[in-house]
Order: C-alpha cells, then structure tokens, then sequence
DNA sequence: CATGCGTGGAT
DNA sequence: TATCCAAGCAT
C-alpha cells in the first residue's frame, strides 16, 4: 500500500485491510472482488492484484510463510527490490538496503549527487552509498529512520537543516544546494481529453462492465465509457449507441444527459459525460458485464467516476 | 530504459 | 487553482 502513497494516506486502508485480512491465508482465499473493493480509492490498483496473488503463491508455494530468501520474495508479484528490502530489513532485521523517494533525497543530498536519481549512474550510486551505511544491528530501524528524515525534516521543498541530525554531513548544505538537489527530471504535459460514460438501464438495474487487463483500472468495475472525439463539446445519440454496441454487444435506445464531471488521472485530465440509455436487445459473451441496482453497487470494486455517477443514481432514486 | 499506472495531500 | 509529490513495480 505505502509503494508511492503517503502514509497518512494508506492508515485508514491498512486498518480496515488488515481487519478484514489478519493473515496471509485469508487474503488468499478472498474473492478478487473483495480485495479490490478493499483497495478502491487508493489507486495502482495492480498493487492489490499483486498482493492477492502473492498471497496464493505463498500459500501454495511456501507453507503460507512469507519467504525470508532475498531473491524468493523478490520473485513474487509486486516484490522489487525496495520492498523486499523493506521487508526483510524491518521484520527480519536482515541486512539489506533500501531505496525510495525519501531516502533518495537524503542520499543525494548528503552527496551533492547532480545526476537524475532514477538514471543508470543515480541508482548505481544511491544502492551502493544506502548499503554502506547500514549498521550491524537494527537495520530495519536505520532504513526507517532514514526514510523518516526525508519525509519530516528533509522534505523536498525546503529542508528544516537547522534540526537536521546529519546536516554537518551533507555536502548540499554546505554548498547552499539543498534547493536543486535532487534534481527533479521533468514530467509529461497534462493532456485533456473528452469521455462519455453510459448508464444503460433495465427494469431498475444498470449494466457495469469491469475493465480488462490491459486497460486502465484493471479488474475494477465501471459504467461503460469510451473517449469521445476530439475538440467535441456534445456528444451524439449514435456515438452512444455504437460505442455501446461496441462496449458490450447490446443494442440501446440514448436518452439524456445525466451529468459531467471532471477527473484527473496520472497525466490527463478527463470531461466525462454521462449519459442515461435505455437496454433494447443482445448481449456480449462473458463475466465482463453485470446488472445491479444501483443499492447493490456497494458490493464491487469501481474507480472513482464509477463510484460518483453510483451514489448519484442512488440518491436520484430517494 | 522510458512509460503507464491512481488518487489525494501539501504548498 | 495549479503543480508537485508520494515507504515502486512491471513491461
């Protein structure tokens, strides 16, 4: 859960997690479904995929206890070498070093290191330099302290130096450095983009369709959507309708327009339109589709659109 | 090796 | 409001 997300962020989705999956035989055996809906919200949500997969793996492969070889529980899904490292620093107290976006900032700075931290000679550096200075004891205690210097005192923006307990030994702060070190490699322009979302009704019941593995929102449910032509501000009855066709086999009657709503995800910006149909005929082959009303939608996993454009029908119905 | 993956907090 | 950023991994 913590793989690039805040702390204060993952806390109420550990607890209820943890709650619901106190061991590593109970999240084997849950429904996808189950685990996903734990995980709405939170994102990457090939993260918890992953861990529900490990866990069968473990289960089946290694007596349903956690791996404590390096390169075993590196072989699981979702494992890299940070995590891994975390792991077994933190729960087994075994020497190995870790790297993430606090300590990378640590590092880097103590070194004055002016390459980008993600490159081939940045990692080279930055894995040799945190497996130097790993003590003899208490090694997953240093790994998390240094991750602790970096996310409170070390902070990206403006460092609190004066509190720093290493600053006498940070090359950035003696050079007056700290500002552009490290240094921040540039990020993709925002893109906006237009889509339209349908809420295909039958006899009280609304159509979900859960995405595939190689769309965004992997294995997560949502109304059927499709990107709309470019430049357009409205968009068409029969845009709908062969887009449903195409989304789901079914042949539908459009009617209005229910809502728009804005939605950024990683570098785009999405207008999405929803729209109200009515269900006429067909049906494609498949578990991808499924009828529920709206009351029902509590029970799967959907991405935040879906859930919003949910809780409106909800309260439509009220 | 660059890119895609999600969402919400902080500034 | 806009931008940056987050206990990374897989492809």
């Amino acid at each position: 859960m913590l793989q690039q997300t805040q702390v204060v962020t993952v806390i109420p989705f550990f607890q209820r997690f943890i709650s619901r999956f106190p061991d590593i035989t109970s999240l084997a055996s849950a429904e996808e479904d189950e685990v996903l809906r734990l995980w709405e919200g939170l994102g990457y949500y090939r993260r918890a995929r992953n861990l529900h997969s490990a866990a069968q793996q473990i289960v089946r492969n290694h007596n349903a206890q956690f791996p404590e070889d390096f390169s075993v529980a590196r072989s699981l899904p979702g494992i890299g070498r940070y995590t891994a490292g975390a792991i077994l620093s933190i729960a087994c107290n075994h020497k190995l070093p870790i790297l993430e976006a606090n300590t990378v900032r640590v590092f880097s700075r103590l070194l004055a290191f002016r390459g980008v931290p993600s490159e081939k000679d940045g990692q080279q550096l930055l894995w040799s330099f945190a497996e130097s200075v790993l003590p003899r004891k208490h090694v997953g205690d240093l790994n998390q302290a240094l991750m602790e210097l970096g996310s409170e005192i070390c902070v990206p923006r403006v460092p609190n130096c004066a509190t720093c307990p290493v600053h006498m030994l940070c090359a950035a702060h003696r050079q007056g450095a700290q500002a552009l070190i490290p240094t921040k490699k540039q990020r993709p322009a925002i893109e906006n983009v237009t889509e339209a979302a349908i809420v295909i009704q039958r006899g009280g019941r609304v159509l979900l369709r859960r995405h595939s593995d190689q769309e965004r929102w992997a294995g997560l449910w949502d109304f059927p959507r499709f990107a709309t032509s470019p430049g357009q501000t409205a968009v068409s009855h029969q845009e709908l309708i062969d887009n449903a066709l195409q989304l789901t086999g079914m042949k539908i009657e459009a009617s209005q327009h229910l809502t728009t709503m804005q939605h950024s995800v990683t570098r785009f910006r999405i207008t999405l339109q929803c729209h109200l149909a009515r269900y006429v005929s067909g049906r494609k082959q498949g578990d991808h589709l499924c009828w529920r009303a709206p009351d029902e939608l509590e029970q799967l996993p959907l991405n935040v659109t879906g859930r919003k454009i949910g809780r409106l029908l909800v309260n439509l119905n009220k």
